[in-house]
DNA sequence: TGATATGTTATCTT
DNA sequence: CAAGATAACATATC
């Protein structure tokens, strides 16, 4: 599921191909996921894209903005002129068409259907984004905001707080139980028993996955893709989807914070 | 066939 | 009353 570095792999490679280009057509085909509003807009310029939080934002011209989330299924596929074909494979949920002025085809796909393109301006893009929380690779997020974040909810479990997008915004179910493993940090464990140097721990370790991750250009499991394929990282995956760990211990299945969370009982305590 | 997967939000519970 | 827990959303897959 697109989480902070499955977003940020697909914000790189729009960049790439449809940065600065017109939108001189565009289709909605689902508008429970897009808003009919855009195509009363065309033609527009799409200025600037960027990510917050597992968001991807497209800066149009003129005061407008698109607020995209993929949710869990969510997806995007680009085909230069004279190879549609190429989105064949895609073509049965595709909910928005982007026509551009290169004569390339965008299309935006969505099989659940939980995501949405929504037409925005500046006031209430704002006003959407001000309830996520720090960026975790951003320079304001410091091991003391992170201190400061668990103190607050001492009672809280560690991994709910880490998938809570009011604290610390991007990451999900699979990055969450990735880097408690990598600090040895069972999952049950409530905020405010951790001890300093397992907060810095999981500190670390968060960071380093989630940079590793984008490298590796996300994780593919069940319906992720980016434009261009699938991720690679899901190879470096120590416990999402696994029987075992590292060190061939049987791992376990627990629900926590509503979600499947799987951990080795006996390397993280 | 039905249980399971997921991100976010709405709604219920403690 | 607020925080915490769970249900709901839609669909594919096993």
């Amino acid at each position: 599921m697109p989480e902070l570095p499955e977003v940020e792999t697909i914000v790189r490679q729009l960049k790439k191909k449809i940065l600065n280009k017109t939108v001189v057509k565009f289709e909605v085909l689902d508008s429970k996921v897009v808003d009919r509003g855009i195509e009363k807009i065309v033609p527009f310029r799409i200025d600037k894209i960027y990510r917050r939080a597992k968001s991807i934002i497209f800066e149009l011209n003129k005061d407008r903005f698109l607020l995209v989330h993929l949710r869990m299924t969510g997806h995007f596929h680009h085909a230069k002129k004279g190879k549609e074909n190429e989105l064949k494979p895609y073509e049965k949920f595709v909910a928005a068409k982007f026509y551009l002025n290169d004569g390339s085809l965008l299309t935006h796909n969505s099989i659940r259907k939980f995501g949405h393109v929504k037409l925005k301006n500046k006031e209430s893009l704002q006003k959407e984004l001000s309830k996520l929380g720090l960026e975790p690779l951003d320079k304001e997020f410091t091991l003391k905001r992170f201190e400061e974040i668990l103190l607050k909810k001492k009672k809280s479990n560690v991994k709910v707080l880490l998938v809570d997008q009011s604290l610390i915004a991007g990451i999900g179910n699979i990055y969450a139980q990735e880097g408690l493993y990598h600090a040895g940090i069972d999952p049950h464990r409530k905020a405010g028993s951790l001890s300093q140097k397992e907060i810095e721990a999981i500190y670390r370790e968060l960071i380093k996955i989630l940079k590793k991750a984008i490298e590796h250009h996300g994780t593919t499991v069940e319906n992720y893709v980016h434009i261009e394929g699938s991720g690679g990282f899901q190879k470096y995956l120590a416990v999402y989807g696994k029987k075992t760990c590292k060190k061939r211990h049987e791992l376990r299945k627990v629900l926590i914070g509503g979600r499947g969370t799987s951990y080795c009982p006996r390397c993280q305590k």
